[in-house]
DNA sequence: GCCTGTGAAGCTATTCACAGCT
DNA sequence: AGCTGTGAATAGCTTCACAGGC
C-alpha cells in the first residue's frame, strides 16, 4: 500500500460525499477543476490525490461520476462495514449520535458506553447505552475497531488506556486534551475550543 | 505583525490551557521538554511556537507558568471580550452551547439563532436563542465578529452569506460542505464525517 | 551540565508545467 | 483546443544543531 497522507485521506472522503450529491443531481461527470470549485481546492490538488485511488479519468470527458465515487469508496472503506463505539453520553456524546444516526450504513455507531448507570439500557437516537464495565465484552464482541470519545478532559486518558487494552485501533477525540497512545492506534482530535480560538484570532487579524 | 501559522496559532491556544492546569496544581515553571510532552509535540516545536509570542524563558528555570500563559493570552486574545453568535440550535448546536457554557469568559457564545420559531425567545444552556430573522440586528448590536455554524447542510451556504453580510469575520463551521468566503473571513471546518471516516482508515493501516 | 533561542537543514505538501491523449 | 497524469519545482512546516547563558 503506497503512503497516503492523513490530508489526502481526508479530501478523499469529501470527494466522495460531493460526488455523491452530483449522482443525486443526474451529473455523470466532472472536470478536476470543477469537484476542485466544490470542495475549496484546486485542480491540481484534485489530481494528485485521486493518484491514491489509482487515476481514471478521461482527457475528454473527466471523471465518471459514479465510478469514481466507486473507486474512492474501495480505497477507503473495509470489505466489511464497520461499527463504531461512542463512549460518554453526555451532551456532545448524544449529539454526536444524532450526527451519524442512519448516515452511513458502512460505518455507524453501534453501541454507546457511559459511566452514569442511569444510562445503561437506554436506546438514544436509535443506539444502545452500555455500562462503561462491559465495554471490553461489547467490544470484542462486536469487533469493533474505531472509537468516538466524548467524556470529560480528566476522564479521558483513562477512557483511552482501556479503549486500547479492548483492542480498538482508532480513536476519534473530543476531549480537549492530547491523548497518549501506543504506536499502532491512530488518534485524530476536534478540539472545539482551539478552533474557536483559532477562529477569534484571525477573524482580528483580517486574514 | 509577524505571520503566524495557523497550526502554531492552534498550538498556543493548547499550551495556554496546558499552563492553566500546571498553575492550579501549584507549578511556577516549566521546561519546553516538559511542556512538549504534555501537549504531545517536541520540545524544538513548543520553542519555536513561542518565538511569536516573543520567548521569555530562561536556560536555568524554563518558563515562568503564570507569566508564560499571560504572554499567549497577550497574543491570541483581544483587549475586550468577544461574543460569539450560533446558528443552529439542533443537537449539535445545543451540544455547542452546552460545551462551551460558562467556560471562557472571553470568548463566550452570546446569541443563539435558529429558523424554528418556536425556538425563539427561549435560553438554552444561558444562551439567548433569536429568530433568523434578527440576526444583522444583533450581530451589528453586540458587534459581533465570530459564528459558530451549525446548520443542516443545504442551509450552511446561504447562511454563510447572512453571516458575511452581518459583517462576520470569522466562522466555525460543523457543516459537512466547504463554504464559498470572500477574502477576509477565515473559516475553520469541523467535518465530523471526514474525521471519523479518517480515523477508520488508519485503524485499519494500522498507522 | 542542561537549558533557551534561532539559523540552517530536512521533510512534507502543494503547485507548476508539460507530455500525451482524444 | 482542453483535459489527465505526473516529474520537477516551490512553499511551508518541522527538526536539527549549536551559540549563548546560567
Amino acid at each position: 500500500m503506497p503512503k497516503v497522507s492523513d490530508k489526502t485521506v481526508g479530501r478523499l472522503s469529501l470527494y466522495r460525499r460531493l460526488l455523491g450529491r452530483l449522482a443525486t443531481d443526474g451529473i455523470e461527470s466532472v472536470y478536476s477543476h470543477e469537484l476542485a470549485a466544490l470542495a475549496g481546492s484546486t485542480p491540481a490538488q484534485v489530481r494528485r490525490d485521486l493518484m491514491a485511488v489509482g487515476s481514471l479519468g478521461s482527457p475528454t470527458r473527466g471523471y465518471n461520476v459514479s465510478h469514481l465515487a466507486d473507486s474512492i469508496g474501495g480505497f477507503l472503506d473495509s470489505d466489511a462495514s464497520e461499527g463504531v463505539a461512542l463512549i460518554g453520553v453526555g451532551n456532545l456524546g448524544r449529539a454526536i449520535l444524532a450526527y451519524f444516526a442512519g448516515r452511513r450504513p458502512r460505518l455507524s455507531i453501534v453501541a454507546a458506553f457511559d459511566n452514569d448507570p442511569a444510562k445503561a439500557g437506554r436506546v438514544i437516537h436509535g443506539c444502545r447505552c452500555y455500562p462503561m464495565e462491559e465495554l471490553a465484552a461489547v467490544v470484542a464482541e462486536r469487533s469493533i475497531k474505531v472509537a468516538a470519545l466524548a467524556v470529560p478532559p480528566q476522564e479521558a486518558q483513562g477512557v483511552t488506556n482501556a479503549l486500547v487494552d479492548a483492542g480498538i485501533k482508532g480513536i476519534l477525540s473530543f476531549a480537549p486534551v492530547p491523548l497518549r497512545t501506543p504506536r499502532g492506534v491512530y488518534v485524530e482530535d476536534i478540539d472545539m475550543t482551539m478552533s474557536l480560538e483559532k477562529v477569534a484570532f484571525f477573524a482580528r487579524q483580517g486574514a
